[in-house]
DNA sequence: TGACATTACTTTGAATTTCAAACAATAATA
DNA sequence: TATTATTGTTTGAAATTCAAAGTAATGTCA
């Protein structure tokens, strides 16, 4: 492995081991009182369509069971309504709230600047010979 | 934010929800018994000098009272060897045993294979460009 | 030197997050 | 209709974490 992709694999494992903190602490200072557990599971049911608990939980990789504590919780503070859709009435559809999408709003603004600032420096063509190896991982990860 | 940019945030937060099942996985099948958590307190041991249950804490981002728990159970796993040095036995050195550096090499070998495909598309010159662009973030994060 | 403060770590008690397994309700199938 | 499958919830337990209090060793300075 050349020097440059141990500094990578270096560096990539700091900021994942403190990732979760930052993003934490900068809802904090924006005045959002939730945890990034929380964040995630409301980002999952904003971008699953049909948001059932399988589906939800599903995308963020854990338990149906886990998943009922987080989105009561979620529920009690006011950022997801549940719902039993008539057409099957097994199901659960979570829906954001008008202060849940205040709040992704600011933590994507977050992220934007983050993935912004990492990677300024390439080009767009450069963009696109990342992503096509990013999709490759993610291939490699869902199988 | 690019269309790209756009994706790669996407790809970044759901190979971040999975990666650290996937590398659980990964050591479970290689005969491993750890948690992920355990892993990183053996990583810290092993790249901090001097590796104090302090130095140790800072580099992962938690406290020492967390790390105590943890690393108790290592030492009792037979993972790492507490020692007080005799110049200051306040102090306690974290050492790593054969076991442990046995399952940090499978560790890193998953780690290595991961990093290449993931830029196994990208010239070395471009690896420079990311690195700097990378190196940036850690400072950003670090202050 | 002796009292007080600082440093390094552990212990304690509690919160969060997670899972597996058991349970309940609804829908599909045979 | 009876059985099986699907969808979620509940329960009990484990892992991880923190803040705060406690312990022991070292440093300071009057």
């Amino acid at each position: 492995m050349s020097e440059a992709k141990k500094l990578i694999n270096e560096l990539l494992v700091e900021i994942f081991n403190r990732i979760l903190a930052i993003e934490e602490e900068a809802l904090r200072n924006a005045g959002v009182a939730l945890s990034m557990t929380e964040i995630h599971v409301l980002e999952a049911v904003g971008n699953v369509p049909e948001p059932s608990m399988t589906l939800i939980a599903a995308k963020l990789g854990i338990t149906v069971g886990s998943l009922t504590t987080s989105v009561a919780t979620l529920a009690n503070k006011g950022f997801v309504i549940r719902k039993r859709p008539e057409d099957d009435r097994r199901k659960v559809l979570v829906e954001l709230t008008p202060a849940a999408h205040k709040t992704l709003e600011i933590h994507s603004k977050f992220h934007e600047k983050m993935i912004d600032s990492i990677f300024e420096d390439l080009k767009v063509e450069e963009d696109e010979v990342l992503l096509a190896s990013l999709r490759r991982v993610a291939t490699y990860f869902r199988k």
